[in-house]
Parts: structure tokens; sequence; C-alpha cells
DNA sequence: CAAGTTCGTAACTAGAGGAGTTACAAAATA
DNA sequence: TATTTTGTAACTCCTCTAGTTACGAACTTG
């Protein structure tokens, strides 16, 4: 799992388990799915978990499932669940007292609010039913995967 | 200057450069306001430049200056000659042929071209002259500043 | 023209953050 | 009870970026 890739990725894994339907998927197969190990896809899962996402079942026939439908989990959820800010810029105070940095920075905080309402806003359109129907109709133009879900 | 805060310490750095009027300052004043070393202010620097929204010169009396009136710089403009995504998500193929990860990079894809395009238009509506007023407001209400301009 | 300023840039160091890995305990199931 | 699978801590490794040092080039002023 390479850098800022984590949205992506997890999406990814999210849309497999999407259509295993009912069976669970342990962390070895989803890690291989996106080509990384098993204790990785654990801990960024935990947060999905977390988050009322997915669940997690230990022993035997163990691993991970969707905690709902995936008509009802969008994008939005799950950006929000992993946690971090889409706009990863920060407003740090540099320079106590200076007021050019406070303009600054009163400004950049007005647009982020602004921007991630925007973001949020679009991105709770999309769900992962979304992505699994345009996987099926991807899958029926070329027939064939090469890692079956 | 802390990670990710780059957009937060160039203007900071430019509206300073904008209450300068025509002298130019220096990298190593420019510097002291962001708490940061001249050389990494002339790296950034550079890059506003290229992009002709500041001038530089050399020699006595040389340093940084706006390249054009601050009415006319906005925050798009500036974010732009950073160089960066604000969106810095990647969408980046990590199991070739998997079709899940086609539909799964086409969406996300969608999303940061219109989540750009929002963005900018946004940004887009801010000039360096805004930031500077709001500065001008801040300073005739409490009447003083650490670091004058 | 000489002295002093200031930028331009290459090269290196240091530190943070995140992924990858190993190891082992805990829980579940057959 | 044996096996499977998650949960998690601890560690290494890699990458990115800021910070730093050093020195040459360009410019100004007297």
């Amino acid at each position: 799992m390479k850098r800022n890739s984590r949205l992506c990725s997890i999406l990814h894994i999210l849309v497999h388990m999407a259509e295993a339907k009912d069976s669970a998927l342990t962390s070895e197969k989803l890690a291989a799915f996106i080509s990384t190990n098993a204790v990785v896809v654990r801990r960024t899962a935990a947060g999905l978990r977390e988050a009322g996402i997915v669940t997690s079942s230990r022993g035997h026939q163990g691993g991970w499932q969707l905690a709902r439908p995936p008509e009802e989990i969008t994008l939005a959820d799950i950006s929000a669940a992993l946690g971090e800010s889409l706009l990863p810029f920060s407003t740090e105070r540099e320079s106590p007292g200076c007021l050019v940095e406070e303009a600054v920075i009163a400004a950049l905080d007005d647009f982020r609010k602004e921007a991630e309402r925007l973001l949020a806003e679009r991105l709770a359109r999309i769900t992962l039913a979304d992505l699994a129907a345009d996987f099926r109709r991807r899958f029926e133009l070329i027939g064939e995967s090469t890692h079956a879900a």
C-alpha cells in the first residue's frame, strides 16, 4: 500500500467484501488484493469497524464482512472513518500575535470548512453498491478479473 | 515551517509583501515572519516567481516583491503555483487487471476532478488584497502587531 | 572598481510519519 | 484439543521535507 492511497485501497477491499456477500474474507486475502500485509489491513480496518462499517470475527471461517448493505455505505462514511481530512493543509500559528498571520488563518479556516462541506456532500452521493455495480458492468464487458472475489 | 503548512506560510509572507508596497523584503526577513530559514523561503518563492506572482532582485536593496497588484493575485493562483493538489490522495494501480480496482479508481478520479474544480473556483474568489484588508481591519481594532511589515 | 548585499542552488543532515514485518496472546470453531 | 484467525505491540525501513551549510553569481552603492 503506497502513500496517500489509503482511501483507494480501502475502497478496493470493501468492494471485494461487498461482492463476497455473506462469507467473511480474511485479512490475508484482503491484503493480497492490494499487495500489502495482513497486519496493515487489520490496522486500517479496525478504524472502519469502530465506525460501524465492517465487522470482524476470529477463528475458523472468521474474517471481515460489511456491517450493513453496501447501498447504505457512502464514500463519505468511509472517508470520515479513515479520520483524515481530505484537505490536509494545516493552519498553525508560527508567529503568535502577528495580525497578518491571524488574517491568513481566518481565511484558510473558512475555506477549509466550506470545502470539507462540499466534498462530503459529493462523497455522500456515492455508495459501495454503486462501485460494485460498476465493477459488474466492467466484468460483463470484458469477462474476466485477475483475482476474482 | 511545519509540515503541510506551506500554503499558510506562503500566504503569510505574501501579505507582508503586499503591505510592504514598493520596497523589497529580503529572504531573511520573510523567513523570520514564519520562523524558518532564508533558503527555505527562496526555494519556495522560486516557484511563485516562475508562476509570475513575485519578482526577486539581488544586491543592495534587493529582495522579494509582488509581481502585480494584490487585487490581481488570487489564492487559486498561489495554490496552483505551489504545484501540489489540495487533494493529495492518490489512485495508483496495485493489482493490474483487477476490475474492482478499475471501478474504484474511475470513481475516485471523477471525484477528484470535480472536487478540484470546486476548490479552485472557491479559491479564485479570494485575493491577496482581501487578506491585506482583513489584516488592516484587525490592526485598527487592536492597534498593534508584534512584527510590523 | 571595490566592498558589501542578496539571491541561486547544490549537497548534506535530521526528523517525522507511515508502511511493512515479526511475534505472540486471545478468541473462536470444528 | 488443534487449528484458524484477529488484536496489538514493538521494531525496522523507506520516503519526504525542512533545515542547514557553503559558495558562486549578480547587483548596488560609494
